[in-house]
DNA sequence: CTGCTTGCAAAGTGTTTGCAGGCCC
DNA sequence: GGGCCTGCAAACACTTTGCAAGCAG
């Protein structure tokens, strides 16, 4: 929120809902549900206007966006917005390709996976990034027909 | 190839290309690559018939594809084909989000998570299925501006 | 005032689907 | 021959972009 004004970026109506939105959640929200809960707070933002909000929140650091295979994109703050916890400090998703759900994973229990590839391949893995795909226990147990 | 027919499924010459274009290269490919290859020995292959044959032959284990962020899936065969060796056993994908190259990682590098998350989540971890995003040493080096 | 931001609409990318005809088994 | 497979075109979901007008600083 003030974050912006700090980055010497322009406050504006758009930016605004789409901070307070996130900031309103412990949800992870995709694209459309973020240009929902944003026409609440400031109508007639513009889908692209969000998508635009999104990237330029994203440079900064703001917020990070996670890429759910086969669907739209979640994003969730990234920094500790003023009073507010919502942005949970560092999680990765693991995604079911069988029934969809996403379930959020400790960053404690990736870490020793960060540690490996930044030891051997000098790679700085950022588990948030991306959904890590399997089967949870559900579906695991609905699968012996 | 002959997996086909041990599985009552119909061997077609778009089928048959799909699965030669990836026996014949140690590359993942994505759609548009299997469609442009495919072409060339099944003349006439629809994209969406490609689509179709990897969808199929996904269902059947034969190949797997891996989601990269932001851009088409690749696919790569997932189980050895007579004489070819072009199936390695078990990867993941690393995907830099800076200079977008996927880099491989060995199975084993992998294992303990797999291990961690059936333990603790009871959740299958297919590490194969969408890539790990992060920064590769090279654009480490470049960030330091 | 200056120029970054927005709204709008249209284009883009990657993938899926409905349908009629064709080929595998 | 029956039914799965294919080609085609159109639809789809998600995201990006060109442009003129608008508002923040």
């Amino acid at each position: 929120v003030a974050v912006l004004r700090e980055r010497h970026e322009r406050v504006t109506p758009a930016r605004r809902a789409v901070l307070d939105v996130l900031a309103g959640t412990d949800h992870h929200l995709n694209a459309d549900e973020i240009v929902a809960l944003a026409e609440v707070r400031a109508p007639g933002v513009h889908r692209a206007t969000v998508y635009r909000a999104l990237a330029t929140l994203g440079d900064l650091g703001v917020l990070t966006h996670t890429h759910v295979a086969g669907s739209a994109a979640v994003y969730h703050l990234s920094v500790p917005v003023s009073g507010v916890e919502a942005a949970v400090p560092v999680h990765g998703h693991l995604q079911c390709t069988v029934c969809g759900a996403v379930i959020d994973v400790p960053g404690t229990t990736l870490m020793p996976l960060v540690l490996t590839l930044a030891t051997d391949l000098g790679f700085q893995l950022q588990p948030e990034h991306a959904a890590l795909l399997g089967v949870c226990g559900d579906c695991q147990s609905d699968a012996r027909h």
